[in-house]
RNA sequence: GGCGGGGUAGCCAAGUGGUAAGGCAGGGGACUGCAAAUCCUCUAUCACGGGUUCGAUUCCCGUCCCCGCCUCCA
């Protein structure tokens, strides 16, 4: 059983076979820089690092292009309103989405490549698909004739004949057809503009994805993706854009990722519910996060709700309770190297991998790691009592769900357990002189000043926990706040 | 109106032609000086009505309801 993913454009699950063997090619359609990144960005951004993540899992060789749209209509208004420069604005917020994506632990892209920066690829391929008499001129703008193509509207299942049409930069009258769609715009007073064979102008929004695609991975390149609202005009518009330029295949699979929601609403500006990606991880933390990410099928829609973030935060304690407690055994978890599976982790690697495999069936793998805690803490309580094969099993079990939790699901959980080192570094002889204390009391039976000592570190954020073979401690999670904030 | 996706326990959510994972919350028990953590245990006629079938939550038809896209959007 090999990796199948469900392909919007057959609309079934199919095998993932690549192109290239070996090697897998992955274009994701990033943001337009116009605002800081939402967590409806993060969705998509976090969707296809774990599809990354599992085809190098998986023993792919990746490529990860995801591009930055940094020229369009609502960049130049942006500007306009605040009394900067559209490039300002691009800059200010690509960087602002770079930022958020090391919060929410996303692997860097191979290449990150900007509408402004393939001018010349665009205009190149809209020289063809005028000589092809497949686009046209018009008023210094460009135009793709959209019934040139008999297959239009293959993803979308649209009809031309039941489109409306856009008035996207000219009206609809100027156009040989309503529906035909503006690759390159004619420029305006005031706007960013570059020079071409049809005057100075900047190029449409799709064609920028369909000449960067096609240039940085090539034509037939593997994977597509982005998000569900992109389906209809632009993903539509990239095939027939580059298959008409090209005569060649564009992408082999589409994969789609769900719509998140506000509680009833839709995310929205006007309605004032945009969450920053930056703060959402801020108050949530990296890991709980992306547990909530993964909380739903990825085609599925997603709702934001405070609840729920406890939800996840509550269930990623739980796994980072497992490697705490593993620890007071006096052993480390052990990385799982998936060439070399321990017998004690096999079961769970294998369904953790059909999961996965079965189109990122990430809330089934997920259950899969639940599973292996409780048998984890199953060996637990038998090494608390001198058991050393547990003890090992343990210690086995629980580097599996790091390894399959970091590696593949990015939730950084042997990071989260790792702060705990850095602070005991600093402050743990404190902390261990403190717990001594109340160790002794203990011992007197004097319950009233252990109790004290216990209240007295919760209060600086460390939580003590007695187990049978002593007292531990940890540092209070500052990111999972109770359930009424926020 | 067109296209598409859904309705599974208090909540979230997988999944299967042979009476349904996991998490959260809650009840009970074990453990603990008390907690915490952990383990065990309890809680679902799978929207409604038909049909196919030995048997359907899972397939088909219909009904009701929800959501997305059809204009910019991850």
């Amino acid at each position: 059983m090999a990796l199948q993913l469900y392909d919007s454009l057959r609309r079934e699950q199919v095998d993932f076979e690549p192109r290239d063997p070996g090697k897998a090619s992955l274009y994701v359609c990033g943001p337009t820089v116009q605002d800081k990144p939402h967590v409806g960005h993060g969705r998509a951004s976090v969707v296809f690092d774990v599809l990354r993540r599992w085809l190098t899992w998986s023993g792919y060789e990746v490529t990860h292009v995801t591009n930055v749209t940094d020229v369009d209509d609502k960049i130049i208004l942006k500007a306009q309103l605040t009394g900067t420069t559209p490039a300002m604005v691009a800059t200010e917020n690509l960087r602002a989405f770079n930022q958020a994506s090391d919060a929410l632990g996303l692997l860097p892209v191979h290449v990150q490549p900007m509408a402004t920066g393939h001018l010349f690829e665009m205009q190149d391929m809209i020289s063809r698909l005028i000589d092809k008499e497949m686009a046209y001129e018009r008023d210094g703008n460009v135009l793709f004739r959209v019934r040139t193509l008999e297959d239009y509207g293959k993803l979308s299942r649209r009809d031309v004949d039941d489109m409306r049409g856009s008035e996207d930069i000219i009206g609809a009258e100027s156009k040989d057809d309503p529906i035909d769609f503006a690759m390159w715009k004619a420029a305006k007073p005031g706007e960013p503009s570059w020079p071409s064979p049809w005057g100075d102008g900047r190029p449409g929004w799709h064609i920028e994805c369909a000449a960067m695609a096609g240039k940085h991975l090539g034509p037939g390149f593997d994977i597509h993706g982005g998000g569900l609202d992109l389906v209809f005009p632009h993903h539509e518009n990239e095939i027939a854009q580059f298959e008409a330029a090209e005569d060649a295949p564009f992408a082999r699979y589409w994969v789609h990722n769900g719509m998140l929601r506000m509680g009833e609403d839709k995310m929205s500006k006007s309605i004032g519910n945009v969450i920053g990606i930056v703060d959402a991880v801020e108050t949530w933390g990296r890991g709980p996060l992306r547990l909530w990410y993964l909380s739903a099928h990825h085609r599925s829609p997603l709702t934001y709700d405070t609840d729920r973030l406890v939800e996840a935060s509550a269930a990623f304690d739980r796994l980072a309770t497992l490697v705490r407690t593993v620890r007071t055994l006096g052993v480390d978890p052990v990385p799982l190297d998936r060439d070399d599976v321990p017998a004690v982790a096999a079961p769970h690697v294998d369904r953790f991998t059909v999961a996965m495999d079965d189109d990122l069936n990430a809330t089934a793998a997920v259950s899969v790691l639940h599973d292996a805690v409780t048998v984890a803490h199953e060996h637990v309580r038998a090494a608390e009592t001198g058991d050393d094969e547990a003890r090992t099993a343990a210690a086995v079990l629980a580097g599996m769900v790091v390894t399959l939790a970091d590696d593949v699901l990015g939730l950084g959980l042997g990071a989260a357990v790792e702060r705990d080192d850095a602070v005991g570094d600093r402050f743990g002889a404190l902390v261990e002189h403190l717990i001594g204390e109340r160790t002794a009391a203990r011992d007197d039976r004097d319950f009233a000043r252990a109790d004290a000592i216990r209240d007295q570190l919760a209060a600086a954020g460390v939580v003590v926990e007695d187990r049978p073979n002593g007292s531990r401690w940890y540092l209070s999670d500052p990111a999972a706040p109770v359930a009424e904030d926020t």
